[in-house]
DNA sequence: CTCCTATCCTGCGAGC
DNA sequence: TGCTCGCAGGATAGGA
């Protein structure tokens, strides 16, 4: 479900939440065949610790305790609310915390994942050492030096969280609108300008999305449950049939690597 | 190495 | 109206 603004646009709601930085006090499971079971002894160990910072690293939100990360991932349709767990079957956890903050991780899915780990582990981490740049300290020339003899798709290359981070498939078909570059274009044979460009209409792709709240196409929602606007500004994505803002012509939509891919074929080359 | 496919799981909407 | 099928914003293992 949630790219970078998604994932960034709750955490600044979690952080709000926990503005007071008070201590985790306990965490209620609701369903032992979460992505990461947890013995209560790991749960145990964070308990009585304080919130230090909250934290985005790529599509991951880790709030910072004393010793401790707790890790989230949204998958596709995680969410996260203030309150009580109303939805026996997709409410998976509660934080709680020493303010009576009570937050519930919802995820109907269950691609999502909750995690406790160390600071000390955090450096070694699989799930994060393999993550590429954050897209606002990647650039183009260094999108074209990856991206040479590379025959995949220049859509999946920049899906690719070990390229760079944050970037999935709404906002890499918007990006590839607003920059003129074909998504299926095999990566290798994009000019040292055509990287430039798109890395620069992903950069201004995830910040306006930011700006906005995120997109909201389902379950995508803020932690103080406010939906997200980007959906209403969507140039590509979601919009097959209709016409294209810049030429008019019809948007097409096909799949690649699996993905459903919007495009204009007369505006990208 | 590189690339693509299948897979995890559930809900929902399109189309018959 | 009711049912089935295919698809959904992610990530990864495994095979070619």
């Amino acid at each position: 479900m949630p790219e970078l603004p998604e994932v960034e646009t709750v955490k600044e709601g979690l952080n709000r939440f926990l503005d007071s930085r008070p201590a985790l006090t306990e965490i209620d499971f609701y369903r032992k065949d979460l992505r990461t079971p947890l013995p209560v002894r790991k749960r145990r160990s964070v308990y009585g610790q304080k919130v230090i910072s909250l934290k985005r690293r790529a599509k991951y939100i880790l709030i910072e305790l004393e010793s401790h990360y707790l890790l989230s991932h949204l998958g596709m349709t995680g969410s996260w609310r203030q309150g009580q767990p109303i939805d026996n079957n997709h409410d998976h956890l509660r934080l709680k915390f020493s303010d009576g903050t009570s937050l519930v991780y919802r995820d109907p899915r269950r691609f999502g994942i909750f995690d406790i780990i160390s600071k000390t582990q955090l450096s070694t981490d699989k799930r994060l050492q393999s993550l590429g740049p954050e897209p606002f300290e990647f650039t183009g020339s260094e999108l074209f030096k990856i991206s040479r003899g590379r025959k995949t798709s220049i859509k999946s290359l920049v899906m690719d969280q070990r390229v760079v981070v944050g970037v999935g498939n709404i906002y890499a078909c918007e990006a590839l609108f607003m920059a003129g570059v074909s998504p299926g274009k095999a990566a290798g044979r994009l000019t040292q300008r055509h990287c430039v460009a798109l890395v620069e209409e992903i950069k201004k792709v995830l910040s306006s999305a930011i700006r906005q709240g995120g997109t909201t196409i389902s379950d995508y929602i803020q932690a103080e449950g406010d939906l997200g606007y980007f959906q209403n500004v969507l140039k590509v994505y979601g919009r097959s049939g209709q016409a294209c803002t810049k030429c008019k012509k019809s948007i097409k939509v096909k799949p690649i690597s699996g993905r459903s891919t919007y495009w204009c074929p007369i505006c990208q080359k």
